[in-house]
DNA sequence: CTGTTAGCGCGTTCAA
DNA sequence: TTGAACGCGCTAACAG
């Protein structure tokens, strides 16, 4: 049974409606408002109808035009392949849903000229208010948003120089839950690995505490890695440091169970710290290339996000509440187009250490 | 340096705009419009002088009630968990970037009636288009949009009683593709594993045209298993099954590799064939709890889609070009909504095999 | 309770 | 080459 190809038929208006309801438009209106009460029963009836009759939909463009409210918010993402930001994005949808809100998501793909551009796209299309999880953005280009104009929120990354409400994960908490962790394990020495810090707040957060974290234990061996992913070579390079590091320190982690924790010249036992699942990834791909499926038992991973494939790998991991930060974020949002003046304010929400094979005996 | 609360100041109309150029908005809007031929170069410095002055950005939805146009075109996705859909997505998003639309993206996240309000919210603003890769949208939902209304373009699955173009991956081909690796590897004994068909054609041609490989290659133990990810207490059940079957066969697979293919009776050599991502991790979940890390030598594992964790679970997968997929759905999307009326298309994309450990010796 | 009127920001005649 | 007037589909006064 095929649909018939014919011309579609233009859409039914306010003005169709009224016409086959024999009334103005204005009590149309009124009734898509939801005015029930200033209508009598009959002319009700006789709307309902007609809307009926015609399939009526009114036209959100038209209505938003008149309001000056359209009811659309700009969600700007910096990376869809990251499963933490589909997970944000399943709480914001939620959070939509139930204030009415309909989010234009807009994706980025880690490229800082394509986040410009549909900042300045969703200006075009008059959205309400903008959330935005994006790598590059500085100052100016969120300028015609967050400062005097359409209200912003921060999802994960600060914008330097711009005073707007965010929400993210505790990064100094979960930083040393992680660096804990691993020292409670026996590990000591100790690589952060991390991309490059751009203007990612977070990522620099991170690497802060896991520094401030070691120092405080007094765990002198405490390395950061800055690992490119887009550049091959560079990640070729930077994993070549990690094996050596790896090869010098304890042959077989059992082994190295009671291994003097900081005294310098003997081995230790190396762990590695992922700042993110992307990062983690690679560095498992990695890890299991050069020494074999078993590797979990080779080399500790732990890393601050929790793919669907963490469990798979084996890998300890610090699961963000995900869920909650995208719908917290709709719900500044919303305060802040409803005209809420207070101050700017910080949800910073704690994570949660989920224990693997990778980093227990 | 914070921002300055102020006062959101109105955004520049188009009037403004004209009255700062001292002159009429018709001139400016034929700017907009690039008809500078029409334009004095004196009237058209005034009104760039004007509108860099103003910061001026036309309103979309004010033209978009004019003309009748909006640029914007719906995507609706049943789940974007799965790494397919994010592909896809990406696809999407180069095209409508390189035609000058903008995408409404719906995430459903598998709930049929998620995708009928979707459905109906992107009438509301007047797409000029869907694309639509549900889970149980019917032809009766899709009604006002395929048939007669506004174009829609189907991805990777059909909608019964539809008629609208389609592109996705050969299913037939891609089936065939993976069972007939399977049976050379010497696999005898395969297991499909596919999620509830619902109304997924996808799903249900992997699964005929598995059946008909086999069946073709005289291949006799062909098993179809349906496990429907949501439901924990059946997916128990489920993988119990698979079990059985595993441990009745051939106890290490380097030891059967002479098997006498589909003889009943002897031990045969088993391998299990995901219908897709979310499938093969559910099975991969299962298979590294109960057989260990090495499960990849114990038990064969292929699977359509190719997610980034299959390098990292040493899964052989096929391979769908999402990208694309995504792209030539957006084009055809695009000559549809400019009045192109040629018969309903298909395009079937191939997909490639990637082996991995889990299939090979 | 109901209809009339005047725009929202913009594009498109049509005259000038 | 330019601009005034009208209307897109809808809402918000303002009468009745």
């Amino acid at each position: 049974m095929t649909t018939p190809p014919q011309t579609a038929p233009r859409r039914a208006t306010i003005t169709d409606v009224a016409r086959e309801a024999g009334t103005g438009k204005t009590s149309i209106s009124r009734y898509l408002n939801g005015e029930m009460s200033v209508l009598s029963p009959e002319l009700r009836a006789r709307i309902e109808a007609a809307i009926a009759r015609l399939d009526y939909q009114p036209n959100q463009m038209a209505r938003g035009l008149k309001r000056g409210r359209n009811r659309l918010i700009g969600m700007l993402l910096a990376d869809l392949t990251n499963p933490y930001t589909v997970e944000v994005l399943q709480g914001v949808e939620a959070a939509c849903h139930a204030l009415g809100l309909m989010p234009l998501i807009c994706h980025a793909a880690n490229e800082v000229e394509m986040e410009r551009r549909y900042l300045q796209l969703l200006t075009t299309y008059r959205v309400e208010g903008v959330i935005v999880n994006a790598l590059g953005v500085r100052e100016e280009t969120l300028r015609p948003v967050g400062g005097g104009g359409i209200p912003a929120v921060l999802v994960d990354r600060l914008v330097d120089g711009l005073s707007a409400d965010m929400v993210g994960l505790d990064n100094r908490a979960a930083a040393e839950l992680g660096t804990r962790h691993l020292l409670e394990q026996g590990f000591d020495d100790i690589w952060f690995v991390v991309q490059p810090f751009e203007q990612v707040s977070s990522r620099q957060l991170r690497e802060l505490a896991f520094r401030d974290a070691m120092r405080a234990q007094n765990a002198a061996r405490a390395h950061t890695l800055v690992l490119d992913l887009a550049d091959t070579a560079a990640v070729e390079r930077g994993l070549a440091e990690l094996d050596r590091a790896i090869e010098a320190g304890g042959d077989d982690r059992a082994m190295g169970k009671a291994g003097n924790a900081g005294t310098p010249g003997t081995t230790a036992r190396v762990a590695l710290f992922a700042a993110n699942a992307p990062v983690a990834l690679r560095l498992a791909l990695h890890l299991k290339a050069r020494y074999g499926a078993g590797w979990q038992t080779r080399v500790a991973l732990l890393s601050i996000d929790d793919p669907d494939w963490a469990e798979l790998a084996g890998i300890t991991t610090i699961r963000q509440p995900t869920y909650e930060i995208g719908y917290r974020a709709v719900e500044f949002l919303h305060e802040r187009i409803e005209g809420v003046q207070s101050a700017v304010r910080d949800c910073l929400l704690p994570g949660e250490l989920i224990v693997r094979a990778s980093t227990s005996r």
